[in-house]
DNA sequence: TGTACATCAGTGAACGCGCGTTCACTGATGTAC
DNA sequence: TGTACATCAGTGAACGCGCGTTCACTGATGTAC
């Protein structure tokens, strides 16, 4: 960038023209977070994790290179932030969508849809979480025998999977499902819509009404009975 | 590399010590089946697409670098001959599995269980395939009104959906399956197998048993009678 | 049967690029005295 | 109330690396005559 009087200026991202101003002594925190922000946009935008390099969040941000290392150890370390942030936020939306819902068929497939509609709607983060590694590898932990839940502290990935759970176990408690279990058959669930949201995502193809198949594979595998399904 | 005359020679990999052999003419073509092998070891051996640059391909095979643009027009290019050799090999293995088998169901589970052998067995194989844009991004084609299958020409994704969809036509014709939109519940199946293949390559976590998973995303999804169950 | 030559299969040096990471540094700001 | 100074937030030059791609080139081989 050449300025009108010769003198070299360094280049900035046209959608930010206005220099950075440094934040305040204590809000050096500020900025780990706007990299994270800047990370995901990034991701969104170029739909590879390949180009969530240092400099091209830099760049994005208006700071040196270098500013990044006292936030982030490396390059993974930003790309681990991303994922973990993008795992509450699937889990808030899955969870907050059935909250306030009675019916527990109805509750199921609230959470169900909104987990779906998180994944189709941001493909590439959503790809980022299940890339192995990232999230501790998605929801760890060990379900002990007939339990329904998953024991993995405050992991969000578990939180979710184990609100999937609740839910199927809570139609088969109030006889609307078959399910003898709900463990098993969540996590039938859950990779129906793995599979839904990954596939929609990344093929041209002659998909069947998006509902319908929502349904389909919501009730066949939680085993919603008939007469229950909304 | 340094001989014991203290001359330099040009680095060659472990596993093949022996100078290659220029291939005869007319052969040329050889060399670039050769890529293809190579480029799909080291994708399965690194783990990610990534790993597979013209530098990478050239040292292994023990060629220089600019040997490749021979056959190649591009890195991009090779990674599309990869994943379509892949689609190639998971639907023969696919369709191979049920060849056989008289009962339908059994035929659609063996199917089934082939296409998941053959996703888990090579994860990163199974998930460049699907990777935007890979083979034409999968398979494309029309379904017609009523009619059961696409109709995409050679495309061997759309020749393995096809195998599903007539499977799963089959088991409804048969009185076995209670499906009356055999084209939407092969989309279903399909659903679940990818989910069921790509969740359980990519985290750790306590799954139930796999045959039983399996046979519940199947015979759920295709709408199998109980009583036709194998 | 011999030979000139076009073609084919592949080479090797060189380029510019963007990257992650290192290092020594700067200048504003809050605080202790 | 004033001031010295430690700390914090961030800088900027430089490095070496592996990469894709270009270019002019080589030497063996099959074929036309």
């Amino acid at each position: 960038v050449t300025t009108p009087t010769g003198t070299t200026q360094p280049s900035r991202q046209a959608s930010s023209p206005i220099a950075r101003v440094r934040n305040r002594r204590g809000q050096g925190g500020k900025l780990g977070e706007e990299i994270v922000t800047t990370a995901t946009a990034i991701l969104a935008s170029s739909g590879t994790p390949d180009a969530v390099t240092l400099r091209a969040v830099a760049r994005h941000i208006g700071i040196a290179t270098t500013s990044i290392y006292s936030h982030f150890a490396d390059r993974e370390a930003i790309l681990k932030a991303v994922a973990d942030r993008a795992f509450t936020s699937l889990t808030a939306a899955s969870l907050d969508a059935g909250a306030g819902l009675e019916d527990p068929v109805a509750r199921l497939l609230a959470g169900c849809r909104a987990y779906v509609d998180y994944a189709v709607d941001h493909p590439h983060l959503y790809a980022l979480m299940f890339t192995a590694g990232s999230p501790g590898g998605g929801p760890p932990g060990s379900a002990t025998g007939g339990d329904v839940e998953l024991h993995a502290g405050e992991d969000p990935s578990a939180a979710g999977f184990n609100g999937l759970a609740r839910a199927v176990a809570a139609c088969s408690a109030a006889g609307v499902s078959a399910s003898t279990d709900p463990f098993a058959d969540a996590v039938a669930v859950w990779m129906g819509l793995h599979g839904y949201a990954t596939l929609r995502g990344s093929m041209t193809f002659p998909w069947p009404d998006q509902d319908l198949t929502l349904k389909h594979l919501v009730y066949s595998l939680a085993r919603i009975r008939e007469a229950a399904q909304v």
